[in-house]
DNA sequence: TTCATAATTGAAATGATTACTACTATATCA
DNA sequence: TGATATAGTAGTAATCATTTCAATTATGAA
């Protein structure tokens, strides 16, 4: 596992360490969403050494290679995810969570004349669960 | 003008008060997406003593009541924005410039079961000016 | 006018992020 | 093998947006 992720990383042009491959684990495992704090928490239980200065390091070299993505909410904190493939995002006003949803795009009403490199849809709303229990 | 303001404002329901008043005008007459400390920059120059925890109030007031809207971008900070009526944005990493845009929804798409209250769409690339330049 | 309430102010606290410096691991080459 | 350059990491301090809070000021009704 330790081999793919680290093969992983050289192929995105990423020198593998031991910090890069354990934040990569958790971006590729954990579909939360999480901010740097959140990650700092986990994974400073394994590597007690850990920094928060590596975190965002590391994101923003993931990021910058395309490994993973990052987006913004409400929170004004940013958000990384391990999927990077163009979606969309539900963030729930009750609970907080946020989901994967597809992202509801027609190719031609796109604007006109801007060099579009990347989009961000983030819905707010409630979430099934918490619709539910209302 | 001012009475103009004053009366938009009791519409909202939102008591006027000078502040308020040149806080929505602002926002009326600028259509640059502005942040608490550009507000901030701007105003004080003929309110010396406003503060920013005012600036902070009102526009949370402002945005509650939907006399104006709220969004944030990659630079984490939060853009307000008096034009209301559902748009989507496009923020120039070049020039950093935020744009409204259409927003290129259909309405079949969006993703089902979730109770959706408002979307924030954000394109980012390079705008057509920076583009001819470039 | 008087009083209750709402609005405003400014300072201090908080939380995310960046800057910076020192330390450590890794790779290279003689 | 060992010296040395370089990349990566850690930890602290600084910065910036935002919130909290207590004190002051303005407003409106009786």
């Amino acid at each position: 596992m330790i081999t793919t992720i680290s093969k992983f990383l050289k192929e995105k042009g990423i020198t593998p360490s031991v910090q890069r491959i354990e934040i990569m684990r958790f971006m590729l495992t954990h579909k939360t969403h999480p901010t740097v704090d959140d990650i700092y928490r986990e994974l400073s239980k394994s590597i007690p050494t850990l920094s928060k200065t590596t975190i965002y390091n590391t994101l923003t070299l993931l990021c910058d290679k395309g490994a993973v993505i990052s987006f913004t909410t409400d929170d004004n904190t940013t958000h990384y995810d391990g999927v990077v493939e163009e979606h969309a995002h539900f963030k729930c006003k009750n609970c907080g969570q946020i989901f994967d949803v597809p992202i509801p795009m027609i190719n031609n009403s796109e604007p006109q004349g801007f060099d579009i490199q990347n989009v961000e849809v983030t819905y707010y709303g409630i979430c099934p669960k918490c619709t539910e229990y209302q």
